[in-house]
RNA sequence: GGGGAGAUACCAGAGCGGUCAAAUGGGGCAGACUGUAAAUCUGCUGCUUCGGCUACGUAGGUUCGAAUCCUACUCUCCCCA
């Protein structure tokens, strides 16, 4: 039976921004067969980043156009480091340590992909698995043999470390990887290996891999690097990273950093963070240009992604909780709340638990509390007239007292808009 | 192994005996304006019982007084073998 995809992924992902490169031959070989294409994950940490989901969406792409994804969780690259990007050489981590991440990576990819829709489910795979029975010698014998070091060195990855310096352990990285590609091809027939665009010098040493050693012939796709119209590095909030685990970055904490998407990047993260059409996108962009203040790139862009990384609960949540925290909030909004509402929407806020509120000073609180770092910066905060109680603002000389306590059990601090805190009476 | 340079707050980087809790820039936080945007402008950016206290790689020393001078140590970078 001839195949033919649901759409032409490499048009599909070049309207979406999410096109860097391809080596020729990539876009007619996925118009006329299904192929089985990959992603590696680095188990750096016990949860992926929102720095993943590019690559992510990438295996989605491949999966919904028809062909077959498969995401490689790196029990054997993440043991050696890869060195793209990085300025420094890289710690290492315990065994035990990444097989814990790789459990936890496994359990978040299964989320985003189909793995039960017959011949083009997705599926999961281990490079352990095939470097573990692999000896050192056999390696360097019969991987290292075909790709010369001239060829290794001429990569930015190593060329950007010359001077700094760099372990034979990073500098081998490019060839663990590149046996990855030629041993699922070989294996699985897997032709196509995707990526960031950081990716790609990793990636061509496996297709040279594949030619040289298999007599064959691999295939190449990236995506850009993500970036943002301010300069700074996307992904971050507050110097960390924003993560796909709940219980790190909570689904409120999550969709407020979409929410908080500049407008330019808005236009650009829609379409690439979104499977939306493009009809539907472009009459969004239009809609958004019309009435900016309503916001409509940011909440679609919030929604839609915290919808499939937390579900429908998650999102809800974040969705009332923001509505309350940045509507119209006042004292008497919050009294209304119940209970149980106010934890499940305050869910994700820091707090802390204290055993009698009455009488204490503001500075005091806030710097007991851990609100804020100290006392002086406490002083200084209320001095800027930025603290509020249960979205009053209040001055140094602020007293808290009982009836303060919501439901007789908590109170709302905020300094700013943004930063926000709540604290328990128990 | 030999020679040289350096180590200052979140980062970069000035200061080279008192007026230094330390210039300036970046980052961060807040205020104004707004749309939870961008840009802009403004303020803040060691702790404190508000008396002071602790801080310029570490440990000593000189001095009325040290980030600044001396000694040793640790670490980093560069050049030569």
């Amino acid at each position: 039976m001839k195949f033919s995809p649901n759409y032409n992924i490499i048009e599909e992902l070049k309207w979406r921004g999410l096109y860097h490169q391809s080596i020729p031959g990539t876009e007619e070989l996925l118009m006329e067969e299904m192929v089985s294409g990959y992603v590696g994950f680095d188990p750096t940490a016990d949860s992926l980043h929102i720095g993943n989901l590019v690559p992510i969406i990438l295996l989605v792409h491949l999966q919904r156009a028809g062909h077959k994804p498969y995401a490689l969780v790196g029990g054997a690259t993440g043991m050696v480091g890869d060195p793209s990007g990085k300025k420094a050489e890289r710690q290492l981590l315990s065994i035990e340590e990444i097989q814990h991440n790789l459990n936890a990576q496994k359990k978040q990819l299964e989320q985003f992909l189909d793995f039960d829709c017959g011949i083009n489910s997705a599926e999961v795979v281990n490079n352990f698995s095939w470097f573990e029975p692999m000896s050192f010698l056999e390696f360097i014998r019969d991987v290292g043999k075909h790709i010369s070091v001239n060829y290794m060195m001429a990569k930015d990855s190593v060329k950007n470390r010359l001077e700094e310096g760099m372990s034979f352990t990073e500098f081998s990285y490019q060839l663990v990887q590149g046996y990855d590609f030629y041993y699922l091809w070989k294996e699985k027939n897997i032709k196509l290996q995707m990526g960031g665009s950081d990716q790609w010098g990793n990636i061509v040493t496996g297709t040279e891999l594949i030619r040289r050693k298999g007599e064959g012939k691999g295939f190449s796709l990236t995506a850009p690097l993500i970036t943002k119209s301010d300069g700074s590095k996307f992904g971050k909030s507050e110097g960390g990273n924003v993560w796909l685990d709940p219980s790190k970055t909570s689904p409120y904490e999550f969709y407020q950093f979409w929410m908080n998407t500049s407008d330019d990047d808005a236009e650009r993260y829609i379409k690439i963070f979104t499977l939306h059409q493009k009809a539907y996108i472009d009459n969004l962009i239009n809609q958004h240009k019309e009435t900016p203040h309503l916001r409509f790139l940011q909440k679609e862009l919030a929604g839609f992604i915290t919808q499939w990384v937390h579900g429908e609960e998650g999102y809800k949540t974040a969705l009332s909780a923001s509505d309350i925290l940045f509507g119209k909030a006042t004292a008497a909004s919050l009294r209304e709340l119940s209970e149980s509402d106010f934890f499940s929407i305050f869910n994700g806020v820091k707090n802390k638990e204290v055993t009698d509120i009455d009488g204490i000073n503001i500075v005091e609180m806030c710097a007991d509390t851990g609100f804020l770092a100290s006392k002086s910066e406490a002083k200084r905060a209320l001095q800027e007239n930025s603290v509020s109680v249960n979205s009053e603002k209040v001055t140094e000389e602020f007293i808290f007292s009982n009836t303060d306590l919501i439901n007789g059990k908590y109170i709302l601090l905020q300094r700013g808009k943004k930063n926000k805190f709540i604290i328990i009476k128990n």
